[in-house]
Order: C-alpha cells, then sequence, then structure tokens
DNA sequence: CAAATAGGGGACGCTTGCGTTCCTTAGTAA
DNA sequence: TTACTAAGGAACGCAAGCGTCCCCTATTTG
C-alpha cells in the first residue's frame, strides 16, 4: 500500500496558510450546510468529510507539514487538527499522545517505503542503479519528514521499547533489502563477497541522512550519483 | 579553552534523580546560611554561589542533562533552573529563549571542539591515525549532547539566519580542518589527491553522527576503526 | 430510505510553564 | 571592612494547550 499522494494534496494544505484556512474553512461548511449548494461559486471541490483511512492520512499529511514549519517543541495537536481541517477529538480518538501521532505517521511513512525497490530486484539493473534508484527514493521520502525522523531518533534515545519497535519495522527491514542488493551484486561479479555486510549497507544511508537530516541541505542528483560512483561503488567493486 | 570538566560534576548531577535534588538542596543551604557550618557534617562542598562563566557552565551542563532525560519537546526553563541549582532569574537574564539556551549550550561544546585536534598536524603522525583521533573526539563530544544536536538541526531547518551562524561555527571549521587533513595526506604520500575534497571530508562525519544521532548506537573503537580502515582509507588512498 | 456511526468544530475547566518581580544573602571589588 | 553586584529561590498573574464533552450533520450501513 502506497503512500497515497492524492490525499496529499486534498485532506491538508502543506506548507499553506494556517489561521487563515482555520477560519476559512467554516463558511465554506456552513454554506453546505445552511442553504442549497450553488455550484459554480464553489469551484473548488466542496470539502466532504473524511472519514478512516482518508482522515488518518490527511492529519498523517498535517503532522509533517506542522512539524516542518513550527518544529516539535511548538507542535500542538491543536494546530494539526486545524491545518487537517479536523477536529480535534478525531484526532484523540485515535493517538493518545503527540509522541505516538508523530511516531504513527513517521511509521506510515517508512513502514512500507523501501518495499517499492523490491520489484526491481528481479530484472537486470545493475548493482549501481539499484543503490542510485535506492538513495533517490530516500532522498524523497525524507525530505518531506525530516523533523519526524529527527523527533523519532530522539525518543528511541528515550524509550528502549520504541527504540526496539522503530529498529524493527524501519531499520532492518532497510538493512535487509540493502544487504540483499549487495549479495545480489555478488552473484552478479559487481561486488566483492566481503563487502557484502552490515557496515556498508550504512554508507548510503549515511551519507544521505548525513546531508539531509543533520546538515539540512538538499541531496540534489548529481550529490547522489557522486555518493554512489564516487564512494560506494569503488568501495565494492572486485580488486 | 575546554568543556570544564570539573563543573560538570559540581554544578549539576548529570543523569541523577532530579525532583530529589530539587527539594534537597534548599535543606543544605540552609543550614549553611542559619548557622556555622559543622565541618564534618557536610563532607562533601558546601554550594557555593556559582557566578559569571562558572555558572553559565552549569547550567550548560544541565541543558544538556535534560534534554537527553525529556527531550526538547519536554524541556523546560524551570527544571533547567532547577537541576543546575540555579533560579529561572538568572537564565533570563542571559538567554531570553530555550531556543537560545540550547543552541548556545550546543555552540559552547561545539565551537571550538575540533581546534584540538590541529596539534597533531604537526608531528608525524599518519593520516590514518589523524582521521581516528578525530573521529574519536567526535564521539565523545557528541554522545554527551545528541539531543542537542537534534535540536540544532531542527532549528536550522526553520531560520536561514540560524542555520548561517551554526554553519560557520561549526560545520565549516570542521570540514575546514578535515580538509587540511586530506591534504596534508596528499604531501606525505598517503592521499591520492582527487581525494582532497569536500565530499570525502564528509563520510567520517557522516558514517559517526548516522549512528549517533540517527540510530542512537554507541560507536565503539572498534566500529571506528572499521570505519577508518575499511571506507576511509581505501577511498582516500592512492592507487 | 432510515438508523447508526463518526467527523467538524466550538466550549470548558484545568494544568503547566512562561516571564517578571521581589527579597535575602554570597561573592567581589574598593 | 564596606559597598555593590548578582545569585538562589519563592511567588504571581497570564496565556496556551490539554483532554473532554456536546451538538449538529455528512457518510455509511442495512
Amino acid at each position: 500500500m502506497t503512500a497515497a499522494p492524492v490525499n496529499f494534496a486534498e485532506g491538508s494544505t502543506i506548507a499553506g496558510p494556517t489561521a487563515q484556512d482555520v477560519t476559512a474553512q467554516p463558511v465554506i461548511a456552513d454554506r453546505v450546510t445552511a442553504g442549497p449548494v450553488i455550484a459554480d461559486q464553489v469551484p473548488v471541490p466542496v470539502r466532504h468529510r473524511r472519514r478512516g483511512e482518508a482522515l488518518e492520512r490527511a492529519i498523517h499529511a498535517a503532522v509533517f507539514a506542522e512539524l516542518a514549519e513550527v518544529g516539535y517543541a511548538a507542535f500542538t495537536i491543536e494546530s494539526v487538527a486545524a491545518r487537517a481541517h479536523s477536529g480535534k477529538a478525531s484526532i484523540y480518538r485515535r493517538w493518545p499522545t503527540k509522541q505516538d501521532l508523530v511516531l504513527d505517521a513517521f511509521c506510515g511513512k517508512f513502514g512500507e517505503t523501501m518495499q517499492l525497490i523490491e520489484g526491481s530486484l528481479d530484472d537486470d539493473t545493475a548493482t549501481r542503479d539499484v543503490l542510485l534508484q535506492m538513495g533517490r527514493r530516500m532522498c524523497e521520502v525524507s525530505a518531506e519528514a525530516t523533523e519526524a525522523i529527527r523527533v523519532a531518533a530522539g525518543e528511541m534515545s528515550r524509550d528502549a521499547e520504541l527504540s526496539a519497535a522503530l529498529d524493527e519495522r524501519v531499520n532492518c527491514p532497510k538493512r535487509e533489502l540493502l544487504l540483499q542488493v549487495l549479495r545480489r551484486g555478488v552473484e552478479r561479479g559487481e561486488v566483492r563477497p566481503e563487502a557484502a555486510c552490515e557496515m556498508f549497507t550504512e554508507v548510503l544511508p549515511a551519507m544521505i541522512m548525513f546531508k539531509l537530516i543533520l546538515q539540512n541541505q538538499a541531496v540534489s542528483d548529481d550529490a547522489l550519483i557522486s555518493i554512489v560512483d564516487d564512494i560506494l561503488m569503488p568501495l565494492l567493486r572486485p580488486a
């Protein structure tokens, strides 16, 4: 199940005006409620009431937007609700604390992210290109959730149980997948056997995350290519 | 000027009990104030009233301890003051917001961290060992302030001015120093000339910070050696 | 089409931390 | 020794969010 990009646009206004939306919303709702809808006065699709998964995705999107805009310290359930055009109750009904909310959003985004690549492992793509593709995907997904990643890392340092859970759901799958790519590379003669180990598995994520999460730099495609071609491949290639 | 380890033990109880310390403190203070000090009843040095730099270092230490224990979201000026056995006013007198406080603590720790290595650039240490030494130093310093690092990164993403300031005070010096090490390596014939560029400068910090800050893993000395010997040096070494 | 369910959103009392002020006393400089 | 400055610490009013409840209505289910 993919991250449903559709709903990102519909459910919440990413990086859009915050307070204004909140006040603007009731007007539209009233018009819909009070009298018959005058069709051509509401060209933008009338906000319908979302439920279930659609609502959750909208809230998740609002969480990322809010985190990016004000950070975790100033992050409040109230503003997430407002941004998602939803009620606080709908949020509290699902997530008991702001921590749960953020971490669940995090998992939703990264839980099944990497599996998307698995398909391409069957065909005849070169290891170098698979790595590049994985790098691109990591950048793409992570760039939308940098603060959530920082928060998750921070909470993990304080909660061993959570740490184990996130490790299992996010880190391990990613590591395994990368390991799989390396092993496949060995079979194809593109990777030396000793290089198919855990440590080399960390080089790509480390370089990307360092720039993205800790240095706040966008990772251009050129930079990515350089990481793969000038760092990763030279390390992996058979002598 | 080093991070003054003396004060860490004196000014605040890192990772020690929080609430208890707070309530325990006045008792000691009263005893000191009210009557003559009975020497052997107060074997631990009586808390004297700190000022200026000594106080600031104690507060910084309390900041790191507090961040590590409760995280930035639950971090309050009040608990920092309590932990440092200081008054809120003394903190507000110096730092207008919690953001300023944390970031200043961050700068205090990382501002002049790396310069410590510069001395060893003159003698005949091999590049490999210089890198190892730098890695150790990075681990050492960063491990005490992982949450502060995350916070700094997060704030930077929201504040371009701050971002520039921290870059100048922390990132650039580190990058420059590493570049200097690489160039020195070129002169000594241990590094190929094309490798003395910015990108390779990031490999060591990226690997360390990824583990430490994003994966929450301690970086053992073995791991560090492996990073230097199996990743960095093979990339740098002349063909 | 009717009944049941859940969402949007306002209101409320409560708690917490903010930032300030004030008082007493410890360190410092003259 | 004597002023002077600043620290420790308590108290205070204030604002912001919390978490809950309730009402009304859109959507779904049967």
